[in-house]
DNA sequence: CATCTATTTGGCTATTTTGCCAAATAGATG
DNA sequence: CATCTATTTGGCAAAATAGCCAAATAGATG
């Protein structure tokens, strides 16, 4: 296989997304339920707009959707089947990755 | 669900260790046979200590392990499993996934 | 042991990311 | 329409990341 550098980019683009941790806690709290700005705001304790911006690069990335409803924006899971690949990164994190059937 | 600020930089720490285009094509290509540096830096194109230190990225996270065989270091996928969650990326990328059941 | 190859490490610069504040925008309400 | 709440955008500074070069390290070989 040869290194096609703007495939792989598409993909890390995605991947990236999910790299923080504060992303990867909205995705996980969105996979529950839908949320607003504000609600996520008071969950992390970081400034609105901060909150804004990450919300921003997940739904440019494709893995949520926003909603406006009167004055707020709810936010919403795209995309639950990356759900899956949390349980890999838990056995990564556990050492327990060794197989291609672990619990992911 | 409250936000555990360190429960998700550590999660997000292995998530980042593959958001780079580069360290990505690492994984795929280790996943189909284990990769001396001279030979993946031939791949990419770039330096060599570049590329030593993407795979220090990826060893750090435990994605990968190292094998110092003679005076060449053989890198290899340590966590198969990870491969189940690029199918879903592709399903983001076609906007295919929807669904918590995609080809993930 | 001198030297060659393979790899890692240190250090530097350029770029990107993160998070805050202030300002702009948009809908709701008096 | 003035104002209030919710959110986004622009801009800035601090921090992290990426990639190169040079130097250090380690094993192989003459």
């Amino acid at each position: 296989m040869s290194y096609n550098k703007q495939h792989f980019t598409e993909r890390a683009h995605i991947i990236k997304a999910m790299s923080h941790p504060v992303r990867l806690f909205f995705i996980e709290e969105l996979a529950r339920q839908e949320r607003c700005v504000c609600e996520l705001t008071e969950m992390v304790g970081l400034d609105i707009s901060t909150v804004s911006k990450h919300l921003s690069v997940l739904k440019n990335a494709g893995l949520v959707v926003d909603d406006k409803r009167g004055n707020q924006v709810f936010y919403r899971l795209q995309t639950p089947c990356i759900l899956n690949f949390f349980g890999c990164v838990e056995a990564v994190l556990n050492g327990e990755s060794e197989t291609t059937n672990c619990a992911c």
